[in-house]
RNA sequence: GGUGCGGUAGUUCAGUUUGGUUAGAAUAUCGGCCUGUCACGCCGAGGGUCGCGGGUUCGAGUCCCGUCCGCACCGCCA
């Protein structure tokens, strides 16, 4: 018998029994005529001590022992003569009577410890090493954690969990597809699921009524900290249903799991029209944790000759609480910030409402402060407080407030990773204009119905459609979305007409869904959390790599076993394959 | 495809602005000492392709050009 208890759950109580413990070696301190070693495992780590009353052939073992030694150790409990209240096993210890060494161990790359040596980059070459760590291993228990309880939740409203395949047909719209040979169908190609959005239709056709899956889903597009090109989606679709449905119920999973892994309460999620969320946060996935809400000044500040903002189609302010004491320095620095590439603002105005109820602002030659004081009052400013102003055309200059928002509650430290607001952004548009293309795009996918009211503006004005789409969005993470499906064959070769598919097109990528939905398909509606994000929301990381137990890094690549990788030519030939690589390495 | 930052000891970094003695620190490793450590302590030792290639120079970790790699972001992600 290898071990009677693991390493993390002896206590006093336990005094005076004969235990036998397996793990890693930690950590040796050798105080000369005794020595204590730190052996962990993956449910704690205790003490082993050695001294003078112990067998000599003991002590001699220890001399051998190396970190991440993996060895078996028997012995007595003992309470200790110093304790330790910084781990929960703190107040005993191992006697030791005996010591087998099970496996050694070469010195690893990085310390094996919580607070860790090692950079991003080495822990990732070595990640099994890196998962040997609490700090590590603690996320991905949380995940294992979470999709328990989801599966609790599901499970008890009568979803079916059900698996759909993961080799399936490429469609041209939306991502790039993960594309996989067939060896017996040459010239052929299976693709890896983007979301197994039609099997899940095609299930509420089929009569399963409440579906969810706890499943991979694939993007060939490029990386970022919140993007891995093999993900995880909690996919769910459910007949007879309308939208307030839908929200209803996921929202009580969402809650569920707040109060379930996270023991914390939340209120009745807000509802945000889509153009409210532009409107107020120039996002369609606001961090509504603080409020600093942009506000068009456009009528207030145009026609007293400042050319720049008289020639703007928008005007936008935010007001920055107690920071009129900000300096040229810091105004300069922050205008630098918003004039970067990848914001690709002009400029910045700012106008400071100082403590003694002055105004200072770097337009002072277009504007009286009257003027300005009208500005502060439209804001609900208040003495102390710091207006930053862009203009331009409404989109772009909407967006970059609002990124400029988020980044002063960063820096006055408004986006507080224990607090959590949820909420529902409903009413999205149905179609994106694509000015490349010079055609509509389904801003979610094609099967997305519009809201009834607005299908007459189908044939008039197919921009101004807004769809039964909603997405639930958490301190300004896209954690879900979703939508009311169509289930009526006519009005989805409408959406193929409005999208530019030819009749012949559409038959050909989606013709066997438009054929089921001729044999009695339900209405259904459906959505889906991405598990990753959730689930490194939850830890208060920012980062999903950090809840993935084996990521890729910024290029796509598997660092530890070095893919993707060249095959072999046999395999190339099995294929029909032939290479055509412009950059050889 | 693009922008920014980074690459120096096993590891994390300093040194690069202003080129100049033997490239440092911490930590890890190894050896010695140590009876209550738990970030043990003390003494000592070993450890470097300064990412790679080219150039400028009497001389390059430091300047220039190219390239590779990592991270963040923009584009992209229905």
């Amino acid at each position: 018998m290898y071990r009677t208890h693991t390493c993390g759950e002896l206590r006093i109580k336990d005094v005076n029994t004969e235990v036998t413990l397996s793990g890693w070696v930690q950590r040796i301190r050798d105080l000369g005529s005794m020595s204590f070693v730190d052996l962990r495992d993956r449910y704690g780590i205790t003490q082993l001590v050695v001294d003078e009353n112990t067998d000599k052939s003991v002590s001699g073992q220890l001399k051998e022992l190396g970190r991440e030694f993996v060895i078996q150790a028997k012995g007595t409990v003992r309470e200790r003569s110093s304790k330790n209240n910084n781990i929960p096993t703190g107040e005993i210890e191992i006697s030791l009577s005996q010591i087998n060494i099970l496996n050694s161990s070469v010195v690893p790359p990085f310390t094996i410890q919580d607070d860790t040596d090692g950079g991003d980059d080495i822990r990732m070459k070595y990640r099994y090493l890196d998962l040997r760590r609490g700090a590590v291993r603690k996320n991905l228990e949380l995940r294992a954690r979470m999709a328990h309880v989801v599966r609790n939740y599901l499970n008890s409203k009568d979803f079916i969990e059900t698996e759909t395949p993961v080799l399936i047909k490429s469609t041209p719209e939306g991502a790039r597809d993960f594309v996989v040979p067939s060896r017996m169908n040459p010239g052929e190609f299976y693709a890896l699921p983007q979301s197994p959005q039609i099997f899940k239709q095609l299930l509420m056709v089929a009569g399963f009524d409440r579906y969810y899956q706890i499943v991979k889903c694939f993007r060939d597009e490029d990386l970022r900290a919140d993007r891995q090109p093999e993900f995880t989606q909690i996919d769910c679709e459910m007949s007879f249903v309308e939208q307030k449905d839908v929200l209803e119920m996921f929202e009580g999973l969402t809650k569920y799991m707040f109060k379930e892994v996270l023991d914390i309460e939340i209120e009745e999620f807000p509802w945000m029209p889509y153009s409210e969320a532009i409107e107020n946060y120039g996002s369609d996935k606001p961090d509504t944790r603080f409020e600093m809400q942009l506000n068009d000044i456009s009528a207030l500040a145009k026609g007293k000759g400042f050319g720049v903002f008289d020639s703007a189609e928008y005007i936008g302010a935010i007001c920055v609480k107690g920071c009129s004491e900000y300096t040229r320095k810091q105004l300069d620095e922050l205008t630098d910030w918003v004039k970067r590439p990848q914001i690709g603002a002009k400029g910045l105005v700012y106008v400071k409402y100082n403590t003694d109820g002055t105004f200072k602002s770097s337009v002072d030659k277009f504007y009286s402060e009257e003027d300005l004081k009208l500005w502060a009052e439209k804001l609900g400013a208040e003495k102390g407080d710091l207006l930053l102003i862009m203009s331009g055309d409404k989109q772009h200059t909407q967006e970059a407030l609002g990124t400029l928002r988020l980044e002063m509650g960063n820096r006055l430290d408004l986006r507080d990773k224990t607090v959590f607001k949820p909420l529902w952004v409903v009413d999205f548009p149905l179609l994106e204009w694509d000015k490349d293309a010079q055609r509509y795009f389904a801003m979610h996918h094609p099967f997305t119905s519009p809201k009834p009211e607005d299908i007459p503006l189908l044939d008039t004005d197919p921009g101004k459609v807004r769809a039964n789409a909603y997405d639930l969005v958490i301190n300004g993470v896209e954690i879900g979305g979703g939508s009311v499906r169509i289930f009526n064959s006519e009005l989805q070769s409408k959406m193929f007409d409005i999208l530019g598919f030819t009749k012949e097109q559409a038959q050909a990528q989606f013709g066997f869904l438009m054929n089921a939905f001729k044999y009695g398909a339900p209405p259904h509606a459906g959505i889906a959390f991405g598990f990753d994000r959730l689930t490194s929301l939850f830890a208060g990381l920012d980062s999903i790599r950090d809840v993935i137990a084996f990521p890729k890094n910024n290029a796509g690549r598997d660092v530890m076993n070095d893919s993707p990788a060249p095959i072999a030519q046999e395999q190339l030939d099995e294929l029909n394959l032939k290479l055509d690589v412009k950059d050889k390495k």
